[in-house]
DNA sequence: AGCTTATTTCGATGATCATGGAAATGAAGT
DNA sequence: ACTTCATTTCCATGATCATCGAAATAAGCT
């Protein structure tokens, strides 16, 4: 079963993903698996100081997108795809009570496919 | 074919729901369909001043998120589904190319399946 | 034209957020 | 205990954002 999410903590998900930095990190979390990267590498691959990425992966953990683990000396930050589940299915749960909601071209793969795939 | 995004772009559509009220607004919407809902029935049903509101749905409109379409002499806003779908395929691009991305339990829907349903 | 209704713009105020260097902390290894 | 390396906290500054009443705009109706 999918985690139910409070409107307040989808905003703190989605202020977090609302940087451009932070945008940057995430995909690369994403991209790295569930093996994830220790944050010396984030830093070093997206150019950002140390202090300012510490306050961003700070600021996804703080908001439950990304997880925080020690090995050896590093902190290795991994993406946390349930939660990100969670967020897309709190966005459009509901979807179109009222009527067919795919103004979409054929072929296309829109919002009913997606919430299928999601809530189901 | 889903539409590509640029990461500005995705930071403007995050930004714009990452608002206590805007977010209500947003799935509000999603849940109104392709009709969409005037204006002030939103004020009415959110309970959100009518200047707060207007602002609050420019910022919408700006990122992309919602449609405006005017009948009568009301303004009536949409969600734009295909918008929030390259959002989210945006977030989820190259989804774990170094390993298996699901550290999720059996029986649910996660990131892969999700990828699937999105981006193919 | 004049009236009514729906919605937006203006504007000032208070609040929150991002930055990055320097110093502090934490964990290993010798 | 000491050294080293990885990462975090502190702090002051500048910048951006949210609020909502009142006035302005825009559209339709008679």
């Amino acid at each position: 079963m999918i985690m139910e999410m409070k409107s307040s903590s989808a905003v703190d998900a989605l202020a977090s993903l609302a940087h451009e930095n932070r945008l940057a990190i995430f995909r690369l979390l994403v991209q790295a698996g569930k093996a994830g990267l220790p944050a010396g590498a984030i830093a070093e691959r997206l150019g950002i100081p140390n202090s300012s990425l510490s306050f961003h992966l700070a600021h996804l953990n703080r908001a439950g997108l990304v997880g925080q683990k020690r090995q050896g000396r590093s902190l290795i930050y991994t993406a946390d795809y349930a939660r990100m589940d969670a967020l897309v299915g709190f966005l459009m749960e509901n979807c179109c009570e009222a009527a067919a909601c795919a103004p979409a071209a054929d072929g296309d793969v829109s919002a009913p496919a997606l919430r299928k795939g999601l809530t189901t």
